[in-house]
DNA sequence: GACACAATAGAACGATCGTGCTTTTATGGG
DNA sequence: CCCATAAAAGCACGATCGTTCTATTGTGTC
């Protein structure tokens, strides 16, 4: 791998976690230039623009998402096991992952979405994926005879990343311990509602 | 009331209102300034310090909550009427409220939640404040029989946020016309589980 | 209408922002 | 080892940030 992918990663890496915490907007070039040992303009070079460089931790952050969250909770079987490892890991992701913030993409939405252009156009592609890896795996539950038939997969998906959120601003800003186990049984109420009933042997 | 008082809280009703769309942290006094035809320093004369009107702004957005959201809510009987105002009222103050940026208590809390300071306290102050009323408001319900004895006031709390939260999501990131409804029918899901049962007669 | 004082303006400060340009240093294939 | 090229540094730019100071304008009271 060439140098300048090495620390272009290197960059992302400190700037996704400087994002948590400060939000995309507060993302500075100078201080990430500090922070990493670098001159402001050696670091800049690597993107051209704050926009571009927002883009890409954005980008970054989702693949680490990607490799955290979803791709491990998918190989889970369908059903009751993958909803619930989908869930697991995204709190564990959002509570202690890498980033001291928690999700940057919980940051990242309520800082964009009353403003234009093509940053928030990536974070909307990119959580509408997330949304669809939920909406789908509800399909595929449905499919596989786990969940109810009138179960609704686009419901489940707002539902469930209520309960997320509501963790978030719970653990987060009002760091109240019990926040957690209040999202583990909105979630399980959520999961009862779309189980199938259990056919009786 | 004196002059000073009058153009302070025209720079709030601004102030609250550009807050909802950048943040906090976004707003500058030099945009709010030029937005209100007045002088950067005429303008800061009278906070001090922009920590000192990012708090008045919390405050004052708190004042219309509590005016629009809250107040008629808590005239409503006891248990599913008073409940439901508060969830519909809350619907209206994010969807169509004063605020563009919708409610600024989202984008706030979203901002501050892993920084410290007396801006941060003062949320949790008023955020607490927020939850306390609707925890209560469930209290109440189980106390008047309207909700099951065995309900859980502050679950409901969190999951009635989470609702909330999950609703701004989708319509203002996502625009999903959707939302709306989905909120609804997750809100009604939330009342029927601590419902209490219906007496026959 | 004069006078105390509140309200606003004006100008400047050091700092930091994103960005461009030029130069130096490091890298890696022939 | 050479040398084209990539990577990083250095420096400067105009703009804007929050803040402070002093001066001017306005308001309300005896």
């Amino acid at each position: 791998m060439s140098k300048g992918t090495t620390t272009r990663r290197s960059i992302l890496d400190h700037a996704i976690a400087l994002a948590s915490e400060v939000g995309l907007g507060g993302l500075t070039i100078g201080s990430l230039a500090e922070e990493l040992d670098l001159s402001k303009s050696g670091l800049y070079a690597h993107f051209g623009s704050k926009e571009a460089l927002q883009i890409q931790v954005l980008d970054h952050a989702a693949l680490n998402f990607t490799e955290a969250v979803v791709r491990p909770a998918l190989k889970e079987p369908r059903g009751a096991p993958r909803m619930r490892a989908l869930f697991e890991r995204w709190l564990a992701w959002d509570r202690d992952g890498v980033l001291p913030g928690g999700c940057l993409f919980v940051a990242a939405a309520s800082e964009l979405d009353d403003r234009d252009g093509p940053v928030r156009e990536r974070l909307v592609e990119l959580q509408q994926t997330w949304i669809d890896v939920v909406r789908v795996s509800v399909e595929k539950g449905i499919e596989s005879g786990a969940f109810r038939r009138d179960a609704d997969p686009a419901q489940f998906a707002q539902d469930l990343h209520g309960v997320m959120l509501g963790f978030h601003h719970g653990a987060r800003l009002m760091r109240d311990p019990d926040a957690e186990p209040r999202a583990r049984k909105a979630f399980e109420r959520l999961l009862e509602a779309v189980a199938a009933v259990r056919q009786l042997p």
